[in-house]
DNA sequence: CTTGACCTTCCAGTTGCTAGAAGCCTTATG
DNA sequence: CATAAGGCTTCTAGCAACTGGAAGGTCAAG
């Protein structure tokens, strides 16, 4: 396993070339998101260029918020020859309005939250304007 | 049941006051957020006034972000009395704080999406730099 | 020959629910 | 009075997307 020219890498290799934990590149395989690994004679599993490649491609997928499920769909489109341009577009385009869902959503709780705590004198004192919204009696 | 002058209503009724699926509620027991609900004599749960303030303010807190242990804190420091604001503040503050590193996350996500997306034609040809830069082959 | 760093498998736990099964309780209607 | 609908009960299992740990095999160096 020393053997700089090897095509084959082992999983630490893989993991640390790809940016991920051994433990999630397992995980992928076990549910079916990469395909098993080739292995080497003592059972290690070994990783050609091209698979630490779609590792990589996998990470910087998840870095960009994509679900397993869209990398699953995006996998298969970039493994077909003849995918068109549009697929993609399509799947990314929904993902950014998916973000942008989400961004608008925390930026909502973030002002909520900052107005509470203005109003929050943050002392010794027990009278907390924070809880009392929270609890919103209506009387 | 049928006592509208009761103190107590069932999970359905405390569900739909304090805007909670009554699983949810049920869960929130199971897990020891809320203390175990009383019962009435068919064994259905039964939920004073208060306790479904106490949801309500849960349900509350819950959509602003605050993560379930959070909530336990807020709780805690809601039932004391002697409480500081100091304590609630901070645990705001903290709040906040994640929240926004949350969104910037999502927004670097969703600038480097749309700068993507952006170069992708969208049409039928198969080249999409989408594919092309998550794979951002170095060579 | 032993140490330590890898690797293997399998199982459990995390967060915050949600769905479903199987069965009891209550009310309304025929 | 039977029965159907709806709400309630418990329990179990599943979702995403990992992460951690146990128990053990393998390999290179000292």
């Amino acid at each position: 396993m020393a053997n700089d020219t090897s095509q084959y890498v082992t999983i630490g290799e893989a993991a640390s070339r790809s940016g991920m934990p051994s433990k999630t590149i397992r995980f992928y395989e076990q549910i079916g998101l990469i395909k098993p690994a080739q292995r080497f004679a003592n059972q290690y599993r070994a990783y050609s260029e091209e698979d630490v490649h779609t590792l990589s491609f996998v990470h910087r997928a998840r870095n960009l918020g994509f679900s397993l499920k869209d990398i699953q769909a995006l996998l298969s489109l970039y493994r077909d020859r003849r995918r068109a341009s549009r697929d993609v577009k399509r799947l990314a385009l929904q993902h950014i309005a998916e973000v942008d869902r989400r961004i608008s959503e925390l930026t909502a709780i973030r002002n909520a939250l900052a107005g509470l705590t203005q109003k929050c004198h943050g002392d010794d004192r027990p009278q907390c304007p924070i809880l009392d919204e929270l609890e919103a009696i209506e009387h």
